[in-house]
This record gives C-alpha cells, structure tokens and sequence, in this order.
DNA sequence: TGGCCTATTTTTTTT
DNA sequence: AAATAGGCCA
C-alpha cells in the first residue's frame, strides 16, 4: 500500500503544473511522438518528465535512450531526470558519444580496432593535407578546407568514397573532393582513427550492413528520444530510423525555426516530414512561452514570419508587459563594446543585478574580442564560451597527442605533432622520409619510425635520433595503464616538457604554459577519482575530443557571458545584447547565395533574440574594424523586418564622440573649471607617426574632489550624466562596486580607507595581488572611467581606478 | 637543423 | 589584429 502511495505522489509529482499539451506529452508512452516546440516553452521539462513517466510505468532505464547535441543539455536532462525518478541512470548523451560508444563495440565490423583514435578538426585538417598531397591533387583553384568541406558533407549525407563520383551534380570542387576522400579514408582506417562526420557515418553504415546488429539494438532500445530533432542531418536521421523499427517508440522534440546547423548538414525536412515517416505519429504544440516578455516575443515573431519554409506557431505569454526592446546603433566597434560594458555595470550597481544575468551574442567569435577588452577594463568578471580553447593550447595539444599515440600507436597525426616536440634532432627532411616509408608500405608511421635502419636516404644519425624517440615511446607505453595523473607525470618528466616551455614560449598573464600542464594534470587527476577502473586513457581521449563550446558554458559563475548565437541556443538569460547586427555579418555575407540559408541566419537571430527572458537590446555600427582596418557597415535588413514601432531606438554616441570632437577642436568648454591638463609628451608623439592627439591625463581629480556639475552647460550634460549618476549613486552609498570576486559598496570602500583616486598619478609605484609591481605609464579618463596604464615587468595592463582600487595598491 | 624574422592570409557558425 | 606559413641565417 505503501508503495502505491509513494507511486501516486510521484505521478502527482510529474503531471502536477503541466498544462494540457505538456501533459499530453508526458504521458504519451508508445508510438511516435512529435513535440513542436517553441522557445522556451518548458520543452526539457516535458522530456525529463516524459522520462521519468516512462519509469514510473515499470519501462527499464536501459532501454530508454535519449540523444541530445551537446554534453550540457545531456548533463542537465540527467539531474533533472534523477530528481523526478532518483536511482535509474538513463542513457544520455551527444549522438557523437552514442555512436563512439557503439563503434568500440563493434569497431572491426568497420575495419577499426577498438582503441580507435577521434581526429579533432585540426588532427583531420593535417590528414587532409596529407591526403591531398598523396591524392596528387593539386590545391591552387580550392584549398583543403573546401575539400575538406565537401568531403565531410558527403558522410553527412551517408555518401561512401567510391559513390561521391556518381553523385549526378558535380560542381569542380567536388570532383577534387572525390579523388581525395578514398585517399583520406584509407589513411584514416590505417590510423585506426575517425573524424567527427565518421562517427555518425560509421555507424550507420554498421547498422544499414550489419541487420542483425541493427535489430538487437533496435530491441534494446525500445524508447528513443531526440532533443532538437531540427538540427539533425542524414546520417543521424538513418541511425535514428534504424534503430525504431520494430520500436516505432521515437520522441523527437524541435522547433524548425531554431534549425541553425544546415551548414553542418542539418536537414530541416527531417523534422517537417516527420509526420510521413511516422504514419501515427501524435503531434503535440507546445506554444505558449514562459521565458520572455510579450514585447520580446513580438519582435521575435515579427521577424521570423518572414521565413518561408516554417511551420506556423502561434507564440503567446502570460507575462506583462515589459520593456520595449532597444534598437541602437553605435558609431563604432569600440563605442559598441564601451557602452554595453558600462550599461551591464551601472545595472549591476543601481538595479542589483548580478553578472550572470547578462549575455552578448555574436556571430561571429571574433566580435568578442571588442567586449572581452571592455570588460576587462572595467574589472567585470565575464566568461567567453570557447570551451575548445584550452585543448587548442600548443602544449596542451601537445601532450594530448603523446597520450594519443600511446592509446593508438597508429595514430600518424600524434606522432606528427610530437616526435620533434620536445626539439630531438628529427627535421622536417627526416619526417618526410618516414613518412614516404609509412605510404609506400602502407604502415603507420610510427612502425616506419621503428625500422628506420630501413630507409636507405636516411643518414645514420637521423636514423638513432628516430629510435631514440622510438626507444621513449616505449617506456611511455609500458605505463599506459597506469593512472592518468601518473602517466601525464612521467610523460612530463621524461620528455623534460617543461624546461622545453621554458625555453622556448613567452608567459604572459593570459597564456602561462606552466600553469596549463598543471591544469592538464589537475584534469587528469579529477578524471581518476571519477573512473578508477584501470584503461581510462581510451575513455579521458574521447571525452576530451567530444567536448564542444557550449558545454564550457559555466552557469554557476557570476559572469557576464560571451557567445556566439549559435551557442546560446538552448539557453536564457534576464538581458540579452545582441551585437553587429549588420549587414554581410548577420546575415552573414557567405550566406546570400540560396534562400535557405539566407533563411538560416533569419532563424539564428531568431534564436538570438527568443533567449531574453527580460531585457534586449540589438546593436549595429556605423562602421566596425574588420581584420584590422576601419570599414563603413550597413545595418542587417532583418532589421527592417522588425516591428519598430513596438521598439526603443536610440542613435547615440556617447561621451566619447564628444570627447574627441571636443578634445580635438582645441579644448573643453569653459564650464568644464579643468585642473591642469597635460598632453601626451614628445617622445610618445614621435613614436605616433599619426600624430594623434594624446588622451588628456588629468593629474589632480578624481571622483570625489569634481566640482557638482549638475545643471551646467547644455553642451557638458550629456558627457557627464554617467559620472555625476555615478556620483550620485556612490554618495547615497548604494553603488556596489565588484572588488575580487566580492562585492562593495563605494561607501564601504571609502570608509575602509581606500586610497583616493587622485593618488593615481604618472610615475607613482603600485602593486598589483597578480601581476606584481608595476609603474604607472598614463592615466585616462575621468570620474568612474578613470583608468591607468600600468608597466609591470614584461607586460602592460590598464585598470579602471573605480574598480581596480583594492588591487592596486599604492607602494610609492 | 633550428630558431627567428618577415610576409601572407583569415573561420561564420561546431560535434 | 592575430595566426600561420615561408624564408633566412647561425
């Protein structure tokens, strides 16, 4: 009795606050099922809730799958899934990881042994290279990654290497692409390896070849679930069909206007045909949002209502009313970065909001870097949603590929990358010869390297430096069962990789190669305590090769977030900006030969704009650099598209339009009562061949002592009204200012004895908890955006004083 | 062969 | 602006 209590109350606790089409498809259990979902119309919620009704009706979690795009929205599914239904773990995970899994299962049915290597974009561009070069193709009318392109848009489409000649329409590019993919794979299966469109490819070819395979995993899995079914390609929508044959029990959940990934190979008609696929299928809308603000979701409508290819839905809310949503338009990139930055802290300090209630998307991540400085200076604490940087690292690749070659002893690209890193006397002459060696007779690298005694044009002492690598090789491989922490160790040790960083990198405050091996090895050390199982290695390799950007997305940090638009999808945040909505760059200037994609940037601003919960704004310039020099910019016809009246639009500069123009017409007006100026000296103009004029340095105010210039001058208010703001917020004392990590109010910090801003002046000796002991080499701007340049020993660095006061402290 | 300097190119989006 | 490739000298 007790048991069916606790049953009910657990029903009670999936089906409760559900409205009716969520309920109806939570509670569908057999059968194909359809879930249109709009933005943040509580889709997860109903597919974790699914899940744990499939539980509740005694279905076992292991035969249910769930398939998702990233790693994050697989991680989440399963918390939320475990707090409805504790105890079951369900399989879920990225379709890559899914078919990675299977693949080592069934690794020699694809000619693949099962410690098979993941070639990342990199390991493959390298292979490709190669390829090309073996193939005899010459590159000068198209470049490998255009091959490389091709090539993968090929296995998107399940297209083997000895059927891409067929293919009816054959544009130049892919004839190249077909001499060398039969090349490219062969040399890829000699490496025991795959690339990213493999895994899917593979896979699927496995099943298509292999019925008695595909029918036990169809048994076994008898429910399947798809998150942003809108986004798979032509391999992921055959393994998902082979694998609901007998067990038509798919859930695919999606929304065709979020398709973003067509470049990929995403094709949209798997979600709007899927009703033909799956003759009984129930289709369940899910239209009514619960994220954004009526005023959001117009815009949002607005816009994407002119897509042709879509199917309708009708977006609605309950929420009130909220702000319009602000269209503004900037004179330039660096005012674009400013004003966002300022705009997030004067939030931050007079509406108490936190950092992690913003987000600025981008299209794409190179717009960054403008914010990224922005913020920096100011001291706001943001995170960049790159995750794939820190693998991008030299030595971090460096030493991923050594693990690599331990796992793999085939894997060409590794030994490539290491068997001259550490430097050991192997040129670019030796490796050439080996890997002539390697391609004649069709062996691995590796096993060329060991024969070298072989190679007939290889003098005698190029030949003992390659065994000599081949002779460390081995003694790294004898500890590849060890832990990784201990293998990772050694391998430093032995290949004394360390006093090499020393020798040959430059350190700087954002690039510490040190510091990233031994963040490499606190990585390895975390993965041990997670799998204690001996044979990680094999393990820790694909999970650091199926990581994607989005999965570094930290929601716990209280950061700003930077992104890109593709990354947001999925998530949501209280104020959204959106930057450079411009012409050629949204829609992206490459996206403006067919419909469709033109179609696919409309979607992907779309996307943008669904994941403001309160507050937007959409931003272009008048003119942005681009590639290093300054270029006039059209604001995005989508633009037009918008309901503007409905919108707040606002065309300013601010203070530092005036700044300059004033500044450089000779002077600030009289009302301005400004101590003595100083203008940059003759040495840093002669260095200028410009001859700029230098930045005013203002050697005796500061934020405390400025004269109250509330109601002067017309001309000055505009400039000044974020200082005297600023002011006045700090006198009521409610300003809150971030200081490492914490956070002050400017009273608190003034009452603690803070130094006073004015002490900041050219020459004074500071010192500064991370960087050290530096000297001030300039001072800029005024009341809140005073800053100073600091020297420190082998870098400069400039800090905002409003913000930066506690860390920098005065030494002389 | 290896390190350093200069010239050239660039990825739009990512598993 | 930044990263890479190619060229040159020790």
């Amino acid at each position: 009795m007790t048991s069916t209590f606790g049953n009910a109350s657990a029903m009670d606790a999936i089906l409760r606050d559900l409205t009716p089409p969520q309920r109806e498809a939570v509670q569908h259990i057999d059968g194909p099922l359809l879930i249109l979902a709009g933005p943040g119309s509580g889709k997860t919620r109903v597919v974790t809730h699914r899940i744990a009704n499939l539980l509740h009706h005694g279905i076992d979690a292991h035969q249910i799958l769930a398939l998702t795009f990233t790693n994050k929205a697989a991680d989440e599914m399963r918390t939320r899934v475990q707090g409805l239904a504790p105890g079951r773990p369900v399989w879920m995970g990225t379709f890559h990881r899914f078919c990675a899994q299977q693949l080592r299962r069934y690794a020699s049915m694809v000619g693949l042994s099962e410690n098979y290597s993941i070639y990342d974009t990199s390991d493959s561009k390298q292979a490709m290279k190669r390829a090309i070069e073996a193939a005899g193709v010459s590159t000068t009318h198209t470049s490998p990654e255009q091959i490389a392109a091709s090539i993968s848009h090929a296995k998107n489409r399940l297209i083997p290497p000895e059927m891409m000649t067929d293919a009816s329409s054959m544009t130049a590019r892919d004839a190249i692409a077909a001499r060398v993919y039969p090349v490219y794979q062969q040399q890829l299966l000699t490496s025991n390896a795959v690339d990213f469109d493999d895994l899917l490819f593979h896979f699927a070819r496995l099943l298509r070849e292999n019925p008695d395979v595909r029918s036990s995993l169809d048994q076994h899995y008898r429910y399947i679930m798809v998150d942003e079914y809108q986004d798979t390609n032509l391999a992921q929508y055959a393994i998902v069909r082979a694998l609901s044959i007998q067990q038509p029990n798919l859930a695919v959940t999606g929304d065709p206007d979020q398709s973003i990934y067509g470049w990929r190979g995403a094709d949209l008609n798997n979600i709007l045909d899927f009703e033909k696929d799956y003759p009984n299928v129930t289709t369940v809308r899910l239209e009514q949002n619960y994220r954004s603000t009526p005023n959001i979701l117009r815009v949002a409508d607005q816009l994407i209502r002119f897509n042709r290819r879509r199917k309708h839905k009708e977006l609605f809310t309950d929420h009130p009313e909220g702000d319009p949503v602000v269209l503004r338009i900037y004179e330039d990139g660096y005012e674009e970065a400013d004003d966002i930055a300022d705009q997030i802290l004067d939030a931050i300090h007079n509406e108490g909001l936190r950092p992690r209630d913003f987000a600025v998307f981008c299209r794409m991540n190179a717009l960054t870097r403008s914010l990224e400085h922005a913020m920096r200076k100011r001291g706001l604490p943001y995170q960049i949603v790159n995750g794939l940087e820190f693998y991008q690292r030299k030595e971090i690749k460096d030493l991923l590929a050594y693990l690599h070659l331990i796992n793999n002893p085939n894997h060409d690209v590794a030994l490539l990358r290491v068997i001259n890193t550490p430097t050991r006397g192997i040129g670019a002459k030796t490796i050439a010869r080996i890997q002539q060696h390697a391609d004649r007779l069709g062996i691995p690298m590796l096993e060329a390297a060991r024969r070298a005694d072989e190679i007939e044009s290889l003098p005698k002492r190029s030949a003992s430096m390659v065994l000599n690598f081949v002779r460390l090789y081995d003694r790294l491989r004898v500890k590849a069962t060890a832990t990784l922490e201990d293998l990772l160790r050694y391998l430093v040790e032995e290949t004394q990789f360390n006093d090499y960083l020393e020798r040959t990198s430059v350190e700087s405050t954002t690039n510490n190669p040190v510091a990233n091996v031994d963040e490499l090895i606190n990585a390895a050390v975390e993965f041990d305590l997670q799998h204690p199982d001996e044979g990680s290695l094999e393990l820790f390799l694909e999970q650091v090769a199926l990581v994607s950007d989005v999965d570094a997305f930290e929601e716990s940090d209280d950061r700003v977030t930077l992104m890109t638009l593709h990354a947001a999808k999925g998530l949501e945040f209280p104020r959204v900006f959106i930057i450079a909505v411009e012409d050629e760059l949204l829609p992206h200037r490459r996206s403006r030969e067919t419909e469709a994609q033109y179609e696919e940037e409309r979607r992907l601003l779309f996307v943008g704009i669904t994941r403001a919960k309160q507050w937007l704004q959409l931003s272009h310039c008048k003119r942005r650099s681009i590639r290093g020099d300054m270029r006039p910019v059209v604001a995005s016809a989508f633009l037009t598209e918008l309901p503007r009246d409905d919108m707040r639009l606002v065309e300013s500069s601010v203070d530092r339009d005036f700044f300059e123009n004033e500044y450089s017409d000779g002077g600030y007006p009289d009302s301005w009562d400004l101590p003595a100026i100083q203008v940059g000296d003759d040495a840093t103009a002669s260095d200028d061949q410009t001859s700029q004029v230098q930045p005013p340095v203002i050697t005796d105010e500061d934020v405390c002592q400025l004269p109250d210039h509330e109601g002067d001058d017309d001309v000055v208010r505009e400039a000044v009204a974020t200082e005297s703001s600023y002011r006045r917020t700090a006198k009521r004392g409610k300003a809150k200012v971030s200081i490492a990590g914490g956070l002050k109010t400017a009273a608190d910090l003034m009452a603690a004895g803070a130094t006073p801003p004015g002490a900041y002046r050219e020459g004074a000796v500071v010192s500064h908890p991370s960087y050290g002991q530096g000297t001030i080499v300039a001072v800029s701007g005024r009341g809140p955006k005073r800053s100073v340049k600091v020297k420190f020993a082998d870098e400069e660095a400039s800090f905002l004083i409003a913000y930066a006061a506690a860390d920098l402290s005065l030494v002389q």
